[in-house]
DNA sequence: TAATTATGTATCGAATCGATATTTGTTAAT
DNA sequence: ATTAACAAATATCGATTCGATACATAATTA
């Protein structure tokens, strides 16, 4: 067995999802924090929906999220409503318009379709779950899966070393356990 | 066995991850953009460590990756040198002090812990492994783990329904499958 | 009343996008 | 060969928005 880092691991998962999820925010005209807030308002229970849990969880200011959220207001995503028993307390819900937005950024079919290639598998040991699991992220993501070189279609091994097939170079075995941007998934 | 969608889970682990990220971006004055680029030039290949590459990586504007490169380049990260045979194409190569952040902030003890936490177990099927991942997530991460209600210790079933231990109020079905920001992992 | 908690506000530097410009490379035609 | 035309990689600029700091306000608790 291959020593791997399941954290590792999630990591590279972690950084597909922030550039497929700045790409879709980009388009809607939203910051990635405007849908993590979305979302997490949507999973959050009635002891959670504050702007100070969310600062918390989301790792910002609480005057900071006191901004973005005066914003996702004014946009009608989503509203304020101070609590009955503690008046300090102001509770956060979604609006329509903001369950809208969160189901259209989240129906990127990049989870759909990697969770459908992956269910196909049934699998031994920790690790390969998760190597199969970033695999089949890659996979769904049409425009570049930057994989690791040794798992792209092009990496040859021949007598007299490894090598990439796009290039016609020789790859060291550092190489060869690199990020490559033109890596595609078989 | 429960319905778990694996990547619904890895959702949750990146959400711990990006507040975990932000944390420490704050404290070390960084963006975490910043953070990730710096992480993947110590990850990608020759072919790769360009301004293009990761402005595709990172799914922002070729614009706002050359003025984030020029600030880090400022600061003494990291280096540019143009190709030899290409002299269109800049290569992008980490510094000392650009090492010396990267490894600061990778050891947050976060993943180490966690790490350790899943070697821990041995499982059988795909989404407990997932399952398992974030619980060690959480577990890891000393503020606020922000785990689903029915995960929490303090979440009870009793002959009269589901509640909340610390709160003592009855809890719904759906209460339970929510963030709660009081979570805390046995 | 003092201390604490939850939230809001004002300010200012910094990051972002989008468009345009610059440099280098490639291709095709003369 | 030479030149022009196009393409590719990156840089620059201006308008806008974000986000952290520090301070202010209001409600609650001891």
């Amino acid at each position: 067995m291959e020593k791997v880092d399941v954290f590792d691991l999630i990591e590279r998962m972690t950084a597909l999802m922030r550039a497929e999820e700045r790409r879709k925010c980009t388009e809607l005209g939203l910051q990635p924090v405007h849908l993590q807030i979305l979302d997490y308002l949507s999973r959050c229970n009635r002891y959670s929906d504050t702007p100070a849990a969310l600062a918390n969880f989301l790792g910002m200011t609480r005057g900071t999220v006191s901004q973005t959220l005066l914003l996702l207001v004014k946009k009608g995503f989503i509203k304020k409503s101070s609590d009955a028993i503690d008046r300090r307390i102001v509770h956060l819900a979604l609006l329509q318009a903001g369950e809208a937005i969160l189901k259209n950024a989240r129906s990127s079919e990049l989870f759909n379709q990697a969770s459908l290639i992956l269910r196909e598998n049934n699998f031994l040991n920790q690790e390969e779950v998760f190597v199969k699991a970033l695999l089949a992220l890659q996979k769904a993501n049409k425009s570049q899966s930057f994989g690791l070189c040794k798992t792209c279609r092009y990496f040859t091994r021949s007598s007299e070393g490894l090598m990439c097939g796009l290039t016609h170079e020789p790859l060291s075995q550092s190489d060869s356990e690199k990020i490559c941007q033109e890596h595609s998934v078989a």
